[in-house]
DNA sequence: CCGCCATACGGACCGCCGGTCCGGATATCT
DNA sequence: AGATATCCGGACCGGCGGTCCGTATGGCGG
């Protein structure tokens, strides 16, 4: 299956060095902590120059947001279009306690890619494209659940918690989904405020 | 006021110029955004050399550290020996609203300062005697409150929105307490649960 | 009042970082 | 094959956090 369309098409060493900086990347990462993943090193590692990082990825934060979004693109997909839980057609419930699992997952498993995310773009990472999609997924979800509450800010309190540091903080190496566990129980505990304040339908024994 | 005790005082230039790198660095973080901070910055405008900064505060964390500290003292102490509905003797849902509205206070009228801090020490902002200490009080405060929910990830939880960069994200310029707000309603949301469970027997945690 | 010594000072110095730039190599199209 | 737009490499830059040591100075015993 070709891959070419748009106006220009992309050099071939061009996404061959990409995938080669993509893998630098994550080797540098599993070795050392995240503060280890320099462009000088990522480019030698690579085998390319500075510069081809640097022109492919815009910057140290562009770099690691695009090893984030690789490592998420299932689940935006499986949210999407997937099957129920995690896609449309279950419950809000169902489908937050699905989503949290998955990204809980997403999360411990690459907390100290987080943390170097974290630290590399400040402010701008809540215009993030995957930031913007996970709080919008999750505002609708508690908007279903809780019509009553401010669901945009309980969406930034529940990602607020998905922090590379506390994850580490809080995850002892018998228990790698301990974290998870407890978003997933926060979440509920704040769904249980009040079942239903209009009788209006929703069939309920 | 009378301040030496210990068994060496500390020199009389040592103290002032503590205080003049302390002020300067809050003039270059009201002036610049939070990288705007550096210690050669820090030590030119306070007129001292850059080791006596490094010397008084052992590192740029540790500059914004004692910032922060000293804009906290207050609240510190209020929590700990104030009268109520701060310090002890309230019911612990008004000392939660009452300490997350003096802390809120201080994180809007502080975000740069929070932005910066939280860049600058990574991991180790969960081993901060300041973090300790409102996690603590959060912990004791939502125990009582809610003794079935796991009181330690839920005061974690209401610390994580404390982001310097999400407060700024979120405060617009003519409502500079929203945040708090949306923060006090999210702490009572969560203690809605259920008001009363039965005392007799008690289902594992 | 003086002289001594611990203490604190200053700023040159270091390695490294993220980011820029441009001459030269190379893939792609005709 | 030749032409050309694209991409590559790595030298280069200013600035950063952090270190070090010769020197100046405050505090104190005499």
């Amino acid at each position: 299956m070709p891959e070419q369309r748009a106006e220009r098409a992309e050099r071939a060493d061009a996404v061959r060095n990409r995938g080669a900086v993509l893998r630098a990347a994550e080797r540098l990462l599993a070795e050392g902590g995240g503060d280890h993943v320099s462009l000088d090193r990522v480019a030698a590692l690579a085998g390319v120059g500075k510069g081809t990082v640097f022109r492919r990825f815009g910057s140290r934060a562009g770099l690691l947001q695009a090893l984030l979004e690789e490592r998420s693109l299932a689940l935006r997909e499986a949210i999407a279009t997937g099957p129920p839980p995690l896609g449309p057609g279950a419950p809000a419930p169902e489908r937050l306690l699905a989503f949290l699992d998955r990204l809980g997952a997403i999360a411990e498993g690459n907390a100290a890619l987080l943390s170097a995310h974290e630290a590399a773009c400040a402010e701008e990472k809540y215009d993030d494209p995957s930031y913007r999609l996970w709080h919008g997924h999750l505002t609708a979800l508690l908007a279903e659940a809780r019509p009553d509450l401010d669901a945009g800010f309980l969406a930034h309190t529940l990602l607020a918690v998905f922090d590379g540091d506390l994850i580490r903080h809080l995850t002892p190496p018998d228990d790698p989904r301990r974290f998870t566990r407890s978003v997933q129980r926060t979440a509920m505990a704040l769904l249980d405020g009040e079942p239903d304040p209009d009788p209006a339908h929703d069939p309920d024994p």
